[in-house]
DNA sequence: CATATAGTTGAACGATTGCTCAACTATTTG
DNA sequence: CAAATAGTTGAGCAATCGTTCAACTATATG
């Protein structure tokens, strides 16, 4: 979050400072930023459109997506960090599935507002 | 995207060919992804945040964020490219609202998925 | 017309990010 | 126990990103 003041001066004052009323912690907003930084890849929406669909290995996932399971255990590890997939093992095999419906939701509404305009 | 072949045999072959199936195209993940970033950084989601509240200028962002009129300038910008913001002159103050409320849904399930685990 | 203010823009820089590569753990199979 | 396979991990590198800075446009005011 920036330090460093604004360079001009307030112009709704009322405004400004009823809307700042409202507004959130820096944390809340930083959470929320780190939330939504797990779907701006495309690689990652990719993972989780996919376990949307089925529960899948890493090497199935790498397979579809045409990746290393490096690669796709890297972003495995960022998701289930946010608490969006959960997984289960089997032997040597890793099964990963979605950790709840908010993703869902997320990705549907994100479809939604793109298709929209065109 | 990756152009480059997994390092491995699929191991649920029937899984992977019905997950195949039913994926969108590359680019359908990519505006997607597109659309996320703009709500993955912390200074963007304040931005669209207080505009929820308010329609507000670029002075009153600064102001609000203590930001420099440019950084939040340039913020706007990516936000109106994503359709995500509209604006309106009146002499020389610019006026910033949301384009629409696919923002607000977007932003509340964000929160209520990190409120969830805590 | 000169000055001031609101806002935009492009280049530059440091920080962050996504993938690769190599080394590693863990489990299974012969 | 050795070899093979599934997956994880950390370092490194190129690419992307967010802010700063300086220069700019546009509108308003004296």
């Amino acid at each position: 979050m920036s330090k460093y003041e604004c360079d001009c001066e307030v112009i709704h004052k009322d405004a400004v400072d009823e809307v700042k009323e409202k507004m959130l912690s820096d944390d809340d907003y930083l959470s929320l930023a780190d939330l939504f930084k797990m779907f701006s890849d495309s690689t990652r929406i990719r993972i989780l459109h996919a376990l949307e669909k089925k529960e899948l290995c890493v090497c199935d996932l790498a397979n579809l997506l045409s990746m290393t399971k490096s690669a796709i255990s890297h972003q495995l590890q960022s998701l289930r960090l946010m608490n969006l997939v959960k997984y289960r093992k089997e032997g040597q095999v890793v099964y990963y599935s979605l950790a709840d419906e908010h993703v869902k939701i997320i990705i549907d509404i994100g479809f939604e507002h793109i298709n929209e305009e065109k």
